[in-house]
DNA sequence: TGCCCGATTAACT
DNA sequence: GTTAATCGGGCAA
């Protein structure tokens, strides 16, 4: 239990990165909880933001993998990612949803919220929750402040159409922790692994 | 430089 | 169900 997630981890497909990140615990300065949602993005994928090539934003996402890839959504919110495969791949893995866990006093107190739900379930109010903004991008998942546990036990995953997104809306590369009461949205016509 | 748009959220009707 | 908030990237001029 509580192994730590190593760069070798994430040095795979994001299709095999993203279901095993289910159930994972991801802390950042202590605060945090179990990944119940996430999503695969591939460079050949034209939902992926580097799809069109490296630019200064997506920098990190052409970096070796095993680190954050921080970006602003709407002008507005923080998304977290997760890069993945090799360096230049250009993938990774979104974190779209936590159960809350650890340091929830923290969480609300950043939230503005109670409900444990409203907290982490969603990639902006996970960001939010956890302090994390844009001078986070491209930190090291593996050191401090971030820590990532591997699931304690085998987990259920359940697999759907991704959301959020205007293209490739057909590819099934959202997963969740089968029955999670904490997922940003239902997943609707989904298959369980 | 100007314009449009987005891997979102919350607050509406 | 709809829409405002808000800003950097990407592209056209």
């Amino acid at each position: 239990m509580t192994a730590r997630l190593h760069r070798d981890f994430f040095g795979r497909s994001v299709h095999a990165v993203a279901p095993d990140l289910i159930g994972a615990t991801l802390l950042f300065r202590g605060v945090g909880g179990i990944i119940v949602e996430a999503e695969a993005y591939h460079h050949t994928d034209p939902a992926a933001h580097s799809f069109g090539g490296e630019t200064k934003r997506n920098a990190v996402m052409f970096g070796p993998p095993g680190f954050a890839y921080v970006y602003r959504s709407y002008g507005v919110h923080w998304c977290l990612n997760f890069v993945c495969e090799a360096e230049g791949s250009a993938s990774a893995v979104l974190i779209r949803a936590l159960e809350p866990t650890h340091g929830l006093a923290a969480m609300r107190r950043r939230r503005g919220v109670k409900d444990p739900r409203l907290l982490c379930s969603g990639p902006g109010r996970l960001c939010e929750a956890l302090g994390i903004i844009g001078v986070h991008n491209g930190l090291a998942l593996d050191r401090p402040p971030f820590r990532l546990e591997a699931p304690s036990d085998p987990v259920e995953i359940t697999i759907g159409p991704r959301i959020g997104i205007t293209r490739a809306m057909e590819l099934p590369w959202r997963y969740g922790l089968k029955g999670s009461r904490f997922f940003s949205k239902p997943f609707k016509g989904a298959i369980s692994e």
